[in-house]
Order: C-alpha cells, then structure tokens, then sequence
DNA sequence: GTGAAAGCGCTAACAG
DNA sequence: CTGTTAGCGCTTTCAC
C-alpha cells in the first residue's frame, strides 16, 4: 500500500528536500534552521544548509512543529466589535507583549452571542492555541457575560477577561478602574460647584457600568451629598428617548446642574438634547463622558480616559503568567484612570482645540 | 530507540485513545467523526464512537489535519489600525463571507513598517494560511504600500488588498469608488449654488486620496467651473496648521464657500477653524467630509458614506475566486458610495440629529 | 559533528 | 462495513 498523494498540490518545500539538495540528514537542517544549542555545526555544513534553504525557497512548517513539539506558541484575541479607539489599543498593547513573549496574537471576531462565541473558543482550541484573551462589549447587559469561557478555563486553557470583571471567580480579569476614573469625574464637578449631579447611563448591567455608579456614589458620599436617585438614568435607550428623558429630568424641582455619563456617546446625546432646549454648556449644564473617544476630543468633551494600550499589556501578562503558573487563584486587575478636563465642564481657551488628533493617524 | 516523550506535557486526547475507548480503529473514529461520505458506518459503531470521544473530551486537532491533508481553511487578514467604524465593519464583512465558505479569519495587527509586514507575511505562511488580506492604511502616503505582498503573491498565494489600489497591477484589489463619491459630493455643493469650492485633504499620496481629488477635478469639469489649484490644500497637517492655513484661504480674493475634505477629520477640524474665525457653517462655509465615521452623526457632518462592510464581502468573495482560478490576471473592484446630506452643507431640522447612532452598539 | 530512526496526531488508500 | 498501514513535515534521541 502506497498512500498516493499525487492528485494533491504539493504545497511547499520540506526539510527532507533541503537536506538533500544540501547533501545532508534531515535532522541537521533542523540543528541549523533552529539554530538548537547544544548542537555544534561546522561552518561549512551550516553555510551549505542555509544556501540550500535559500534556494529553494523552504518555508518551515509551524503546523508540523506544533505537532510534534505539542507547542503552537499563539495566542488567540477574541472581540465582538473591534471599531473603536479602545479596541485598536488594547488589541496593540496585548500584541506588544506577547510578541516580546515570542508569542503571536491572532485577533478572532465572534458575533456577540454566547452559543457563537463558544463554537469560536473550540474552534480555537482545535488549532491549539495557548491561550484566549476575551474583550468584552461593555454595553452588553448581561452578568457573566463571558461564562462560556469556563469550560476552557476549567479544562486548564489560559484565559483573560478585559473590560468585565463580573467573571472575576473563575478567569483572571482586566478592567481599567471604573470605580475610581467615575469618582474622579465626579468630585471634578463637585469642585466646581456642583451639588444636583445626575447620573446618565445608555447601558446598565455590565461589571463596567455598576462600576461607574458606584465610583459617582462613593464620590457624592464623600463630599457629603445626599443620593437623589431621581437623578439617575440607568436604562437602555436612543437619542430621541433621551431628548424625551432628559425634558423630565430637568422638569423636576431642584433639577441637575451637571450629568456624569456612562460613556462618551451619551454624553454627546445628553449634550445636544441639552442644547435643543436651549440650554448652554457647560454655563447651564456641565456635562462628562467616559472613555475619551477620539471624538470627544474634537467634541470639547471633558471625559474619564482609560489606559487602553496598558490594559491590553495587563492582559497580556496576566496571560503569561498563567501559562507559567496554571493553579494560581484567578486575579482581578484594575488599570487606573485619567480625567481629561474640557470645554463641557470648564469653559477653555479657543486653542485648546488644536489639541485634536492629528488627521495623518487612524482611518479617513 | 524509543521516543521519549515523557518529559512533555500531555496536551490532549489523541483519536487513538478514542478509538481504543469505543473498541474499534482508528480510521473509523476519523470516519465517523468526520462524516465522510461514501463511507458507511453502523448506526451503533457510530453512536459508540461518539460517546468515547464526548467522554473523553477528545478535540481533533487541525494541526495534525493540517500537517496531512495540506490545508488549513484559513485566511489572514493584516491591519495597521483597527479603531474604526470602518475597518471593524470591513473585517465583518470578510469574516461573514469567508465563514460561509467554511475558512476560518484570523485577524494580524502589523505595524505599519514594510519589513514588519513582511516578517508577518512570512509568519502566516509558517503558519499555512491560505490566502492573505491586508486592510491598507489609506492615511500614509505611500505608492505601492502594499509591495511588501508582491513575493507572497508570485508564490502563488491568494491576496487581496482593500482601500489602496496602487497594487492593482499585481495583487487583487478593493477599493470604494472613491472617485464617484468625490463627484457626488462636489456636485451636492454645486447644485447647492456654490461655485467656489476647495479640497482639503490632511494626506495625500495613497490611491485612495488621489481619487478623492480626481472626482472633485471631475465634478468641477463636467460643471464647467474651472478649477483653481489655489483652492486645494493637499498636504499633511494638523489642527493648529490648519487653522493657519484656513486663516490664508479665506483671505484671497473670492475665497471658497465650500469645502470637499478628504476625511471627516479633516471635515471636523476644517469646521472648527472656521467657526473659531467667526464664519458659520453652513451659511458662511459648507462642508463635506468623507467616510461617514460615527462622529459624523453627532457633529452634523455632511460626508460621503463607503459601503465598508460590502467592501469587506467583495475582497472575501475576489479571495475564493482567487483561490480557485490562481492564474486569472488581478482585478481591480470599485464598490459604490452614498453620500449623506447633513447640516454642515444644508440646514436641518433638529429632529435629524435624532437619527445618531444607538449608544448600545458599539463600545462606550 | 552528523545521521538513522521513531513518532506527534491525523487521514486516505486499499484489503478484507 | 471496518481495519491495516503508510506517511504528512517535523524534531529529538541516541549511536557512531
């Protein structure tokens, strides 16, 4: 019986053929190509290996070295959505350091639905990745949203969370400090005078956003500012039931006079719902976003900016050090926060806004 | 001699093991599990593979298939930057298609760096992909950007490259009639009654911008205005210098009353330059911007909208095309813009603004 | 210093 | 219907 591979492609050049044309063993050219210490080659025979090599163009196969090695060295990204400047950072700040690892990140999209994501996982695991890193969309408002990686964490696979503590039991978990950037946004108002503050929030339900109500919370607290939770918006909506809502806040006896925001988005809606009715910021209503989007620098929009690049490089080395370590305990991280202080709360000088994002970087 | 592999974790449940489980072959458990047809297997020896491998957690491994049967079923798509509507939607695009062919999308971040994408090219062919997608950053200024593909290509390897069609001569390219969008645009000022309009692009150099400011000449053209290269800025800058220059526009006699920008950043910051001088938009100056981002919504942005995520298909469906016909000379595709019409070049009512974007999508 | 041989986990050819 | 066997491309052990 010959296993006849002839109505196949041959797809490439292998290391029996480089041997050959070098006239030398199989297992030289791996002593020379992996430069394997511990192995001494002449110059000569390495010099005619590598000319080989290069002649004919030989690509060394991963697939057969993770195969035998048992060791694929990548790593696997998963996202939902990868359109934002946090994204785009955190994925650079997990390849940073992985890539310094001697690891590759290949980023995996998934279609935000858990059934998907768990097909998506052991799709991953059959290519034997070494690790999972999970970005969670914190819009989503479901409480262990990422439940579907227990299985592979259970089965001893390394995994990370970003942007999602609510997992924190079972999987190491990456968030930047929500508490402490929203308690930050607050007291900022706070200092200016602010004493009706609301809370406004497009999404509720995720680790992250629990995270922002209790960082405004804590801040009210400590100035000593009674909680009126009739000045806390915490539901899902759009911009025209925003426009609605917001005409019912400010209604009431004793309105706000300043609105934290769950995100950069509502904030802008809060924003110009505001300005609809006439009223001016940051002299009427003093207004801060979340996560300083490139846009909200172009939008004078003071906001809570999170670390994103150093979140992913957390990430990335909670990983490793998970594959070292696979019996440690799981770890909650938290990246600290900056507050970016613009024209929505403190009016600014006009040249401020050349401060914006160079045009040359990012996507026309 | 023996090969020891004690010293080596045990990573996972071979086939071996289930067969020996269910009490029969090898190749049946590949029969089975891989339902091959033409291969007839017994109700029972079926039902009995089955149970051994959920039993024993067995997870193929596609390395090992890989390895043997010379094909992967997956596709690589490289990006500079992923943080925007844009790419994340062309990424969804390739994906969906892909998938539904039965390949799997990884997605590589490469730094913008020819011999770094070169390196990762090199990777991924390690790694047996089988065909490459390289989203182009349409921001840099370069001929040719993607020249570092033209090896992999006359390897004979299938590549398609989106939003720069500098390469079409060698590699399949996408791109969004950039020229048609431009014409559009340009002829929406015009018909507005403006007869002196400028271009400004914060870039230039890529194919992508080049075919902005070819549909601006044409729109003009077919007008029969004549066009004023005093009106055309079409280097790279930013805010600061815009302002400046915008200062040195607006002061020659008969000065622009529109604008056609290259980019919705450049749109933004155009705007802000202006208002900053006093003018006001769109009375005083209207303007366009281009990619219809996110942050255009919110900022009553009149820009040309690129199918992104038909971009995305169209480069998947070229890819399968390529995969089957790998002689067929490279293709150039070209797929259709819109242009949304918002306040920066006519008046709206404030309902408009109702109409931005959910803030559930997304990230906050 | 170098090579022969074993075998990673899998599938395909062919025999029964 | 099912099993035997060869071998994908590679690295490592061990002998020379």
């Amino acid at each position: 019986v010959t296993y006849n591979y002839k109505h196949m492609r041959r797809q490439s050049v292998n290391s029996i053929e480089v041997a050959r044309k070098a006239g030398v063993s199989q297992a030289t050219v791996s002593y020379v190509l992996n430069n394997r210490e511990g192995q001494s080659i002449s110059a000569q025979t390495r010099q005619k290996v590598l000319d080989a090599a290069q002649e004919l163009k030989y690509r060394p196969n991963k697939l057969a070295d993770g195969v035998l090695r048992r060791k694929t060295s990548t790593i696997a990204l998963i996202a939902s959505w990868l359109g934002s400047d946090f994204h785009s950072s955190v994925t650079k700040g997990v390849c940073e350091v992985l890539n310094a690892d001697g690891y590759h990140t290949f980023v995996s999209w998934a279609k935000l639905d858990p059934p998907q994501q768990a097909a998506e996982v052991e799709l991953l695991l059959q290519h034997r990745v070494e690790g999972i890193v999970y970005i969670s969309d914190g819009n989503h408002p479901q409480e262990h949203a990422a439940a579907w990686l227990r299985p592979a964490v259970e089965e001893g696979i390394a995994c990370a969370v970003i942007d999602d503590r609510s997992n924190g039991d079972f999987v190491d978990s990456i968030v930047s400090d929500d508490i402490a950037g929203a308690r930050m946004a607050v007291e900022h108002l706070i200092s200016l005078g602010h004493r009706r503050i609301g809370f406004w929030s497009a999404v509720w339900g995720s680790s992250t956003y629990g995270d922002r109500f209790e960082g405004y919370l804590q801040a009210l607290r400590l100035a000593g500012i009674a909680v009126d939770t009739k000045l806390c918006a915490q539901f899902p909506t759009n911009a025209r039931l925003t426009a609605i809502e917001l005409h019912r806040f400010l209604a009431i006896t004793d309105p706000p006079t300043a609105f934290f925001c769950g995100s950069d988005i509502s904030a802008m809606i809060v924003r110009h719902a505001a300005e609809d009715t006439g009223l001016r910021v940051p002299d009427d209503l003093a207004i801060v976003g979340y996560s300083n989007q490139d846009y909200a620098a172009f939008n004078d929009l003071t906001s809570v900016s999170q670390n994103s690049a150093e979140i992913g490089r957390a990430a990335a080395r909670l990983l490793l050090e998970r594959l070292k370590h696979p019996e440690r305990p799981p770890v909650v991280e938290r990246v600290a926060t900056d507050l970016v202080v613009r024209g929505s709360t403190v009016p600014q000088p006009k040249r401020s806004r050349f401060d914006w994002p160079d045009p040359g970087s990012g996507q026309a």
